[in-house]
DNA sequence: TCCTTCAGTGAGTAATCAATTACTATCTAT
DNA sequence: ATAGATAGTAATTGATTACTCACTGAAGGA
């Protein structure tokens, strides 16, 4: 018999441990008795803690979106310009999908699927803080001269989100999930050099 | 009964086929089933065309990499300056995930899975091409001066690619497969003054 | 000490999936 | 016209899936 745990801790090695095979296989090939299993309990003991599988996703997408903005926010606060804020926020994402491969994977998974689930909408919840987030510091940057007031905010925040899911897009593709192999620096200065414009 | 057409017909409508159904619902949730219906015909005679289901996704792929590489290219060798060629990439890129949709989320949902399978490596190998095909307008954009020398050539194309990849992802967010609500070209434009550097 | 509570067990179920097979219908070359 | 080749059918298979449930065992309060 496995160690007894309260549902608290239970849930939240539940939590744990999907992310953790959600490093090593594809999210949506993750079975229930595949997560009991890495846990050393049974299949059925999963049902005691969460009502359905769902369930046992959405929590993962909650506890991700929590950590990874509370990670950003912190970041963007504890820089003294919105250009530090930037770089930041950018350190910070990297860092966390080096330490947690699994969460945007999971993320993308749930995209994917076109229903208007429970976990997409947390999903997209996500991802409007974020862009609010960026778009904040975008502005106040553009406010204070700091970069080019010609272009479109939102349009920033999307380079910004898109240049990192493109980091972490050609390091699945290229099996690097530490993104040893990526100048992630240049990268970001591509970027930064495109909301500075000419000075 | 159905119809009945050519090995060869069959297996270009299948392909078709997929990527109508990947447009409209999450591809790993896609069935033999799924296909043979859409097409009128039984499940089973899709195994008269192919061999098993990945042999299947293969085949999309296949057809998939050519579609995209030649408008590319073509758009590519069209335009006359760097700038443009990259512009034309961009610009074609999208109208074709415009007008299939659900192509781009197969190339996603096959790169999600980490073992090693062919559909895997010929995803691979469509993106190696593709960063080839800019690499080499970009440094052809640095060679006569148009783009900033100092930028990482590896790196603006994978921000590039990540452009792209963040409009498609904002945009199945949103469900705006359409790009409707989206302003591509201030998108480009932060892109483009980010390789151009100050000048 | 006994009793209540609750995490975990293990055997099950119904549904769904890709793939197989014995058979039938249709086309085509001679 | 007919035979051979080939495309499609219908039923089935075995594996896998999320989920259920009657039961077990342990911890803690009275």
């Amino acid at each position: 018999m496995a160690t007894i745990l309260s549902a608290d801790e239970r849930r939240a090695e539940t939590v744990r441990v999907v992310v953790e095979l959600a490093a090593e296989q594809n999210p949506t090939d993750i079975t229930t008795a595949n997560i009991a299993n890495r846990m050393g309990l049974t299949q059925g003991a999963l049902f005691r803690h969460f009502p359905s599988k769902q369930a046992i996703i959405q929590a993962v997408l909650e506890w991700a979106s929590v950590q990874m903005l509370s990670r950003l926010t912190k970041a963007a606060e504890s820089a003294a310009t919105p250009e530090a804020a930037l770089q930041a926020i950018f350190t910070a994402h990297l860092s966390f999908a080096v330490k947690h491969p699994g969460v945007p994977r999971i993320f993308v998974s749930e995209m994917q699927r076109p229903e208007e689930t429970l976990t997409k909408r947390l999903a997209r919840e996500y991802f409007l803080r974020y862009r609010t987030l960026l778009e904040s510091r975008i502005d106040a940057g553009k406010a204070c001269g700091d970069f080019d007031p010609s272009i479109d905010t939102a349009s920033a925040a999307l380079v910004f989100l898109g240049t990192i899911q493109g980091l972490l897009f050609q390091s699945l593709i290229s099996g690097d999930a530490k993104l040893k192999e990526f100048n992630t620096a240049d990268v970001f200065k591509v970027f930064l050099q495109g909301i500075r414009g000419q000075r």
